[in-house]
DNA sequence: ACAAAAGTGTTCCTAATACACCCATGA
DNA sequence: TCATGGGTGTATTAGGAACACTTTTGT
């Protein structure tokens, strides 16, 4: 095992790190990414996830919750460590290891912001079905982050990350239907999701052209059980 | 978003980082994980997992299998990313992030090497259930791996990287039953693994004082169907 | 009164679990 | 012949999936 000594003394470069963010959202029932046009090289041009180089002094969750809140002006949301990657050639700058995050975030918390900063030019949320041509290895991190996404979405609460503060089950069906790009049964969804017991009923009821939907919101205290498989196919 | 340029040019240190291996094997009826005594400062004397400085021209997965090599002997085996830690206080020579991955090796292959280099005193197979103080984070990277081997035992066919080339049906159950912690039951347990169709019967069987076993090997081809659970509770 | 979304239970089927005895061998 | 680990099948239960109608509101 070499030591930090041993390491500078054979005169290895150090490493750069960055974070690198698929942060996702739901506008007009899609299932959205966040991207930055990149405006220098490398792929200039480009769209890029939205990243930057960990500070000295920082943890990694720190760096990236920065990021998140530099980008979306968003600082409360789910945030998991995704992956890894660290191929030597994946940034023609120079070797830079970046670790991967995902973020959920609330489409009605968010204020996208289109900085003055000179090299960024534009700030987009993308369809995940539309994506652009994406610089360095960015394609296969989100892809790597949708299919832990969906993944988790069978068996964990990860989804609720996604919504308003009240919100009907129908909402909930309607943000799973476009995540896993399937359609579910209505009883057996919400036999499902209240059964979790995350749940709490509020008073209020959101009014609209039809039957008033019921509206819920999350329970502050934890879940009771967890509960084995979140599927719901029809 | 930063750039390598403007990173560098406002003087931000790169960071040192390292790949950190968590080695799982089971000897003697119990699970183990290779440990490495520190003969330096920091944590001198105490044990620490191996690992290194992840080089300038190598991938991460590449840095871990050097790794491996270099304190098992051992190539070929399962390995798998874990997590990456970064707290910026985790290492007192300085800001190192460390990726670190779980292995699982067949303790029949193993060939503990021993090394000569003046760093290193000694290296040891340790009990999961006897660990020695840890330098670092270390043993907080130990139990997340335990985590997600037990986790992964439940619902992928992960545990048969600790098996050698032909094993029997109760081999397998132990290895099981020493990970997880519990007994299972044995035709429960047949008859999952049985299901996954990973397995082939050889001619050969066992030999022991009593009823000679039958010898199974793993197909080459791949499984016909992925299972839902592996569960065995009795 | 009608259009549209809200809301609600039961049946079926698959998969997980619990459980006990006979078999083949070496000593 | 006996001690020991190898090997096998069935009944029960729980959870996932399929499925259709009534309710409530606004227009």
């Amino acid at each position: 095992m070499e030591t930090a000594e041993s390491y500078s003394k054979k005169g290895y470069e150090q490493l750069s790190v960055t974070v690198d963010l698929v942060i996702f959202t739901v506008i007009d029932n899609e299932l959205k990414v966040l991207l930055i046009k990149r405006g220098q090289e490398p792929f200039i041009d480009f769209w890029a996830l939205p990243g930057g180089f960990v500070r000295i002094n920082e943890s990694l969750e720190e760096a990236a919750l920065r990021e998140l809140k530099e980008e979306t002006g968003i600082q409360k949301v789910y945030l998991e460590q995704l992956y890894t990657f660290g191929n030597p050639k994946r940034d023609p700058r120079g070797r830079v290891v970046t670790i991967s995050y995902f973020a959920l975030v609330d489409s009605t918390k968010i204020k996208p912001v289109v900085t003055g900063e000179e090299q960024i030019k534009d700030v987009m949320w993308f369809s995940i079905n539309k994506l652009p041509k994406l610089g360095f290895d960015h394609e296969d991190i989100v892809k790597y982050a949708l299919k832990r996404l969906c993944y988790k979405l069978e068996y964990t609460a990860i989804g609720f990350g996604l919504l308003p503060e009240f919100f009907t089950l129908t909402d909930i069906q309607e943000l799973y239907e476009i995540i896993l790009n399937e359609k579910l049964d209505k009883r057996n969804f919400r036999k499902k999701i209240l059964s979790m017991n995350l749940l709490e009923t509020t008073k209020k009821y959101r009014k609209g052209q039809h039957r008033p939907a019921l509206l819920y919101k999350f329970k502050k205290i934890k879940p009771t059980h967890t509960f084995k498989k979140i599927r719901f196919e029809s």
